[in-house]
DNA sequence: ACACAATGTCTGAAATACCGGACAAACGAG
DNA sequence: CTCGTTTGTCCGGTATTTCAGACATTGTGT
């Protein structure tokens, strides 16, 4: 039996289950490879047909081109498969495709091996936010939130930066309503959201403390590209007991970091 | 089994000439990303149609599709395309979904630390080697090879333990006969190299000196997984004149990193 | 033991995705 | 300026691929 699939299956519920649609192959490509990013582990060839709502013997046909191209594997020994070891080697290519990249992920290995804390490269993915890459911090306090899951923009620090160029209107179009709300339930009013996005993109950081856990302070600063957009943002995952002294000192640090990887000033 | 994908990377690799051929959206997805990673660097549209020998009409869909799903992206002024986000993700999901792997890249990172050495983990891909991640050494002697660059098995240490379970009729028919040529037109003999493959499987390691470049010299160990069986070896890539007991501590630090490594002993 | 569900493979047939080719626009060289 | 090349887009026809369903096996639960 497939584990909890079945829930993130339904829960998806993204594709239509209406029968009769014909579909591109390369477009179940595109929605296998999204359906297994977002459930995170291996996945048996009919739950996949589910998620992406194809049929299975069209299902059985890509999965079998994909596997031969090593763009997925086989794991274990009853069906599943994941990611194979191409993706990793196309993903690697594009990481280290230009210099920027690289400098940025030594930025990430220093500042992480001189503060011990957990740091975090981040961006957006269409509407969503996620972790492009992480540097844990050491010991059992691991609150690592996975490189690539879409997280809603509200919960974040980083996500205050990354729309810092938006209007208002602009923020009310792109963020879907139901994004305000948290995961325990509580709700953060979309103008107190916009206010903190005019105020994150005016001082040029952003700091959340207890919003999407209960737990974490989170600190932000804006990696900015050669036309002076943000599109990516450094980041600190602290734990919401630390000292003042020392989450100035960090965000200081994580300030001056993030300005010497920006491409432009301001 | 669908026969595809190895004819189409060949057609791949040494351009396509065959014109006439309808073929499927998906294995021209597949053909494409092989070109780009060949390649290793942003192409135009118009030499990716060339390279993988398709209508120009039908790449523009295919890239606009691939660039839709930012699998693809668009880098510099215009037109030229390489990996997207999505592939980052893709290929992050895919070395951290065993914890296996995990270990190894955490190994990866003690021994670079550690020694200050370049070290690499290599494995298989199709008939040839791969280094399948790398840490160089600092300073100006950066001898890197970059990761995902296809290496003919013969060129490299690494390369004779990962045969070592073939006979010596398998070996013959598994590495093409131009790979027994070096970059500097030298031949190694094949009944060396079967000897060479021989030995290494018998004392558990491999070392090459000034084989694939005159100033280096490699020495590979063996990572067992649960059946025995070597798919990956972690490798040290050193200066060729590294003093002999220096190198024999590397190598001793090596193989115990390895066999630490290794899911069955022997 | 049974019934029930899921897996992996095949098939025929219809819908359509791919192809070849044409087109305007942009570029570069001489 | 003019010619030749390349880029990006569009279109209609047909060779292909996707789809639905059936099948023998294997797995699961009561």
């Amino acid at each position: 039996m497939s584990d909890g699939a079945k829930d993130l299956i339904e829960a998806a519920g993204t594709a239509a289950p209406q029968g009769g649609e014909r579909r591109r192959g390369i477009d179940r490509v595109i929605m296998l490879l999204e359906a297994l990013l977002k459930h995170r582990a291996p996945m048996r060839v009919g739950d996949i047909a589910k998620m992406i709502g194809a049929p299975r013997s069209t299902t059985y046909e890509i999965v079998n081109s994909l596997l031969d191209a090593e763009m997925l594997e086989n794991v274990g020994t009853e069906g599943y498969v994941y990611f194979g070891r191409s993706m990793h080697l196309f993903g690697w290519a594009y990481s280290h495709h230009n210099a920027h990249y690289r400098r940025i992920i030594e930025t990430l290995d220093r500042l992480a091996s001189e503060t011990g804390e957990t740091v975090q490269l981040c961006g957006l993915r269409g509407n969503k936010y996620v972790v492009l890459d992480c540097r844990d911090s050491p010991g059992p306090f691991r609150i690592s939130s996975d490189v690539g899951v879409e997280v809603p923009i509200p919960w974040t620090a980083s996500g205050r930066l990354l729309l810092g160029h938006m209007s208002e209107q602009e923020l009310r179009d792109f963020i879907p309503p139901g994004d305000y709300t948290l995961p325990d339930g509580r709700v953060i009013a979309p103008a107190d959201f916009f206010a903190d996005v005019a105020t994150s993109h005016r001082q040029g950081y952003s700091e959340t403390a207890a919003l999407a856990d209960r737990f974490t302070w989170c600190m932000a600063a804006p990696i900015r590209d050669g036309h002076g957009a943000i599109s990516k943002t450094l980041c600190f995952v602290l734990p919401i007991d630390t000292p003042e002294p020392r989450r100035n000192h960090l965000l200081d640090l994580l300030r001056e970091r993030a300005r010497a990887l920006s491409l432009t000033d301001s």
